[in-house]
DNA sequence: GTGGTCTAGACCACA
DNA sequence: GTGGTCTAGACCACA
């Protein structure tokens, strides 16, 4: 259903899965008790090796935000939503504050930027629909 | 004068560097035929080791946008402005782009996005006019 | 110097190197600012594969033990000491408790017990010293 | 009756069961000829997977602690107990050991150590005399 | 030289 | 079936 990773966006693939999953749980696509999908079943879906998600769900573990039950499989933590909801806002705007940056340095006036926004926003959003769509 | 580099920000401090250069050619801060800092100055500037500057040269050199006159150091090609200029948009595009992807993919809507970007630019758009003050 | 490793005790290999990265921060063997051995020289030590030192010092780093400069090494972290120490006392006894527990449940008086561990103390405590003697 | 497991002390869960029908024999609370608790109850008592339990029993059955009477359960072989006797003392020692050894190389000296065993027996005493009379 | 990331694949414990 | 651990080895960024 939901991931997708870009190994070549600059960003750890593993750091994209621990954040997919975080920005899941703030979401409420993933809820806590619920089974993540498999080690294989991700690795598979992500075209990435089951290493690199075993990666990204010791992470997630060491930040409380996921819990193994052996055998069974990752499940979230009853108390992750409140803590991934915090995150969500830091990461996003973080990364947005990186990117803002580098264009008012590169010379772009804010009015430029808005405008640049404004056109991505517009195109980006008709296309997340259609992949929300096409995955309904 | 210009250049800064954010060791954390995902993105590979030599590209970091490759981009502001790239950036300063587009905006004529650095015009065809300038000597650019020498490595020794730009690796203190930046508190960078003096390799990641070269491996920084070494990529504009390979692009065409830099030319080395041995005894001299590296200035900036003729035909460098036009080059850099549409890459710049390029660089800024899709790195915003990925930023408002995930955003957008996080489960924000575009008019919170629109409203995260203005705070920020805001903020920034004070931060980066006192530093080129200072710079002045 | 210090650490060493028995594959076949239970505890993970991982773990084992944690908890003695621990044990010598806590002893001051380890000073905070001070470099660990490097992932090569401590994978070849204890004749593990690398990526298993690796993991153990992802642990300590998200445990805010270690922390790591890009092409230099790992060291510790100022604050590391305190929380080493309050580690290791509760490691112990843990895994003492544990044992004990097993011996009383196994139908031995705690009299039995404690003449066991007082043979054990000698012998060991002579095994120790010499082995610290060896590596003076 | 007798048996119990933690799941999270560094010893595989169907080898806590082994040494635990072993501690039983040695102590003659589980006597040659005498059926042991069947899989689904031992894997009820012990809230654990039955393939757990299963596990635990096809080990002592290759050990030759335990036979299948076919229809009838397990039983505790006659040649046992000699043999039982023995494990144990050398599966608690080993244990024992190698808690004893970690606490001496993280610093303890013998002595600290011996005050910790001593704190520690008189605790656990305590509570596994109460859940002994509790099984009564 | 340093650590970081990733792939490929083995074997184990547990359900 | 599930995840956990470990090995072996590649390539990258940085000092």
């Amino acid at each position: 259903m939901f991931f997708s990773v870009d190994p070549s966006n600059g960003v750890a693939i593993y750091a994209q899965i621990v954040r997919q999953v975080k920005f899941a749980v703030a979401e409420k696509t993933l809820r806590p008790g619920q089974l993540l999908p498999s080690v294989r079943q991700l690795s598979q879906q992500l075209a990435v090796n089951p290493n690199t998600v075993t990666r990204a769900l010791q992470e997630l573990q060491s930040e409380g935000i996921t819990e193994t039950l052996r055998g069974r499989g990752v499940i979230v933590c009853q108390d992750a939503v409140d803590r991934c909801r915090r995150q969500r806002h830091s990461i996003l705007a973080d990364r947005l504050a990186a990117a803002l940056t580098e264009a008012l340095q590169a010379g772009l006036s804010a009015d430029e930027v808005r405008t640049l926004v404004d056109q991505q926003l517009n195109s980006l959003d008709g296309q997340i629909e259609s992949i929300s769509e096409l995955s309904t």
